[in-house]
DNA sequence: TATGAATGAGAATTCATTCAT
DNA sequence: GATGAATGAATTCTCATTCAT
């Protein structure tokens, strides 16, 4: 792993994006470690050095995947409101995987995978990256702009379902699809945001 | 296949309940049919005698859940409220993968599956099984009943939204935790049909 | 194989079909008891119960094809000559064999068996139906008529492994390619007695 | 396959022998990769990785045994006389089978595979081979030679023939055997050619 | 470092044979 | 006698991992 560390950025970028495309493509057990190490340009022996073994590569990548997502994410200027937050961040994260496609694909497939020998990893790093992916934890400040009557907590745990189906519905789904979903959530925010908020002071 | 319709119901289950449990845990590819024998307690030979292939056991697990689901729901006696409805076609399908939580493990593992060798048949699945979870339509009456502004079809992709967030963490939930989250999906619902219902005439 | 040979006639002579048709066209190997049973009508316990294993069976029809045979040859009405002895032969053998065309695949299918499992006893079987396909002893008076000068053993040896050449060239030929070597095979045994037999008196 | 090509000729051998014997002694079918492995010292896993597949080896042995074929039979010096050309063809041929017994059993067998799996190619290789094996075309020199009222075709069809079935029964047989059938065979041609050939000019 | 040949455990599938009904 | 469900050994093929060069 060291040893990886220390290739070129350049060569390195070459191995993650076949690594990510090669367990996007047919998840942990059926990517094979030769497709991997074939779409590199380099040997298996090569992958074995650098990774060890076939589930620490897959390791390497969650966290390879959670970094860039806290990177992308941290650039997230703390905007002031709770709604314009949610937005900034769902446009942020869309904005990262239309560039890194092949991480898209391996992160679809990390949230799909049933391998029992990365489960507990899989599972932690899901963990790991929710939080970093929603930023949308309800400040005070946000909590006096909600109607009387109406519980923030609830509505935040709306958005967070709200999220999660919408994501599932655009895995696997086409670019354009895609952005079609992504117009219908953010007017599923709009209509929570104008619903819930009190409407003369801050829409 | 044919053979294996003619077992007893009991065994039937205590297979089918075998392979459920498998491919829910492993995904497609990794689940072996010696497990499935082995769990359901019969030869690995039988498992090729009843269902051909493995594929041909995938494929039937696939289409028991499509007609559980939709047995289940068919029981849903019409209530006359949009949001009655909703909340009944909840309850039915939380009692239902209540009762059979090997199910649901399959049917989570089915939505995720990239297994090129199934890959279509569970698209066709997908698509088969989508409608018979809602039950969710809008119907004209049930239009008038949304305030003016209001678009019925996205407080729709909301609702169903919320109901696979909600669904995906109640995955793997205790019961306790699980009647919890109904509760609080329950409320999710409340809290929709207050703010998007004409007021004074359809609470 | 008692059990056997206590059914109807009619019965015996569809399973025996089936079988050889079943060995022939797959070899031993292959062939599968079940596609035995299913094309001729039977169980597959049944199979067993007649035969008692599937080598049983085998060795069963290879002693059927012998007794076929012989009993075809041995209407081979002891002709005078030689050559002529070994014409009709030739042309009692196709005779027999156009009429149980099963019976033809399946004796190709034995002389080519290279399975350990049965080798041993085609072998045997091999040397058994030998001499019967032949009846080309020569004898005394035979031996008479050759030029002086010609080994008439030599001869026959010649007349053998051209037999045997022609019979290999013979399997998998279509029925017109057949009758055209048969012809062939015809104008070789003219050619020879013409050239080895003393002219003016056997001709 | 180039892996295996790339291998010092001495293990190219032994697999290659181990192969053929295994083929060549039970038959497409039966033969199993483990037999082939363990015969050749390799492991199983070294077969596929040579091979591809068990086809790929048995059309690899196929393409084997032809070009073997051809490179023996290419030294045969274009004799003058007809007779001569059969005689040292002949002689080359269990020249080469002394030296490669296998290479023997793996031909007989494969004249007789009967095995779909593979039935298209091996028709393919016979006819291949065929050619290969006669270098018997009569030539118009030749033809001049014979007796009036001798057709020559039939002649070359009568000694094809006799060398299938001389061959079929060197097949097996001791060292010291096949020299007395090599001789018996020689005879036959010498027999032959003073039968056929006009005599004072051409003996 | 870098390679890729080599290993061997494990997976799907087939099928002769047995045996309860 | 008859059936065909049930068994499990054997077979082909895959692939993570090791190691000599």
């Amino acid at each position: 792993m060291d040893s990886f560390i220390a290739l070129p950025e350049e060569k390195q970028e070459t191995v993650i994006g076949a690594a990510l495309a090669a367990f996007g493509r047919n998840g942990y057990k059926k990517a094979s470690t030769a497709d991997v190490a074939l779409a590199a340009g380099i040997s298996k022996g090569m992958v074995f050095h650098y990774f060890g073994t076939k589930k620490g590569l897959y390791i390497f990548l969650c966290e390879h995947c959670r970094k860039a997502m806290g990177e992308a994410l941290s650039l997230n200027g703390k905007e002031a409101d709770f709604f314009a937050r949610i937005r900034q961040s769902t446009a942020l994260k869309v904005e990262l995987l239309k560039k890194k496609p092949h991480m898209l694909e391996f992160l679809k497939s990390m949230y799909q995978e049933t391998d029992p020998e990365v489960a507990l990893e899989v599972e932690g790093f899901r963990e790991l990256i929710a939080p970093a992916q929603q930023a949308l934890l309800i400040e005070d400040e946000d909590r006096a702009k909600f109607k009387d009557g109406v519980d923030p907590e609830q509505v935040l745990k709306m958005l967070t379902w709200m999220g999660v189906g919408a994501s599932e519905e655009m895995s696997g789904a086409s670019d354009e699809k895609m952005n079609e979903l992504l117009a219908s959530f953010d007017k599923c925010i709009e209509i929570i945001k104008n619903n819930f908020y009190k409407k003369e002071e801050y829409l």
